[in-house]
DNA sequence: TTGTTTGTGTAGTGGTCGTTACGAAAAGAC
DNA sequence: GTCTTTTCGTAACGACCACTACACAAACAA
């Protein structure tokens, strides 16, 4: 680790090149960014990229994986910080809100948009899985509200989460198509509102009790 | 009109071929659906494409003509027969819920998906625009729902639609991700609840009395 | 029949795609 | 210095992209 390389040393910064790459995918999807916009871009050359990063594709996977840490860490920490499911995903919608019309980046979510209409099914069916998996701990996260009290034990958790990714989907597009940050942010409260009341305040507050299936990997939906 | 045509005639349906050019489109998105795609789909050759329908660009144009007037036209309708707002968008919602998970074509809508990540920036403005007249329709309905009394005088008509529209973008994405037709309809049902009731029972119904200019122009969002 | 018009099939156009061969350049090791 | 290792820039690769030139086929008009 502190012995140096080898050979000749990288002319560029990976982790910059990296982020510079998360851009234009975040920007134009993963199919319409071709390896001469990603190398403009990262301000590097063809065999560069292939050298520090391996295909398109496996960039394109590094850049998610990089992304999900990032910009898409807030559904986590949601998770984690906020006691009850109400407050978590309502913090998430809020946030998202703010994320999404974000300047200094593109707008919307990556992990929303940048695979629609992907010709390479990997791609496709990678991102696919991201937005079920926190479809998943949405409704998991629901499910433990429910069973904790906060909401009423006739709550259709799985319904709830889908709706509630639905929205962020949905806000997601919009953020892209030109709403500003106020629309985002009053879609965000007009969805929390057909969130039913909690029906006890919590109990146990903290991040320490939540089991690991139910934090979003990464972004929201 | 009886007059027929002077040269060779056309060895292909011209109909037909829009509606396989339209599956092929709404499927796969504009930019990741090739002119090679699109013969194969439509059974004919380039040429006899080109010849027909112009270039991809004008083709789309015409597929999305099309698919605004045939499988668009659910919520032109329910504008149409709804006498209240709430009821015409909540149509509009379960209605998608069905469309979207219909056998016999592709799923979600090819006005919010097709255009995704497209690098023809005439193709993605128009579709682009297409939701915001929607929008902006989804607007006009509230608004004119509110001065009729079916709606508080608070309501935020732009934010109610713009909600409306996310849910029903939302509910378009999760439909391509592999959502059943419950799980939509369940998700139209929970955007619903947060709609106002309606504090009046409607005055005048039937579709007389509509503006033409807040008739969604042929999807819903 | 002959000419005109229109559509069809073959076979291409130049351009861009993702990817890589190759030799020069820049570092440590000896 | 010379060898080895790694990265660099140039310049390509075959495959596919949207699109079309061209010659032939099939209809009507005369």
């Amino acid at each position: 680790m502190a012995t140096r390389q080898r050979g000749r040393p990288r002319s560029f910064d990976r982790l910059t090149a990296l982020e510079q790459a998360t851009m234009a995918f975040w920007e134009h999807g993963y199919e319409t960014t071709s390896v001469s916009d990603l190398t403009r871009a990262m301000g590097i050359s063809a065999p560069s990229l292939y050298a520090a990063f391996g295909d398109k594709k496996t960039l394109f996977e590094e850049v998610v994986e990089a992304y999900a840490g990032s910009y898409g860490s807030y559904g986590g920490r949601a998770f984690a910080e906020e006691p009850t499911a109400r407050g978590a995903i309502g913090r998430v919608l809020r946030e998202a809100a703010e994320l999404f019309t974000e300047s200094g980046h593109p707008r919307g979510c990556l992990m929303i948009s940048a695979a629609t209409n992907c010709s390479t099914p990997e791609v496709e069916e990678a991102l696919r899985a991201r937005r079920e998996a926190n479809l998943t701990s949405f409704e998991a996260r629901i499910s433990r509200g429910i069973e904790a009290g906060e909401l009423s034990p006739g709550t259709d958790a799985r319904a709830l989460a889908r709706f509630s990714g639905a929205v962020l989907q949905g806000m997601s597009q919009q953020a892209r198509d030109g709403a500003t940050r106020e629309d985002l942010a009053a879609i965000a409260e007009w969805a929390m509102r057909s969130w039913p009341a909690e029906t006890t305040p919590a109990i146990t507050p903290g991040a320490a009790q939540e089991t690991a299936s139910e934090t979003p990997a990464g972004y929201g939906a």
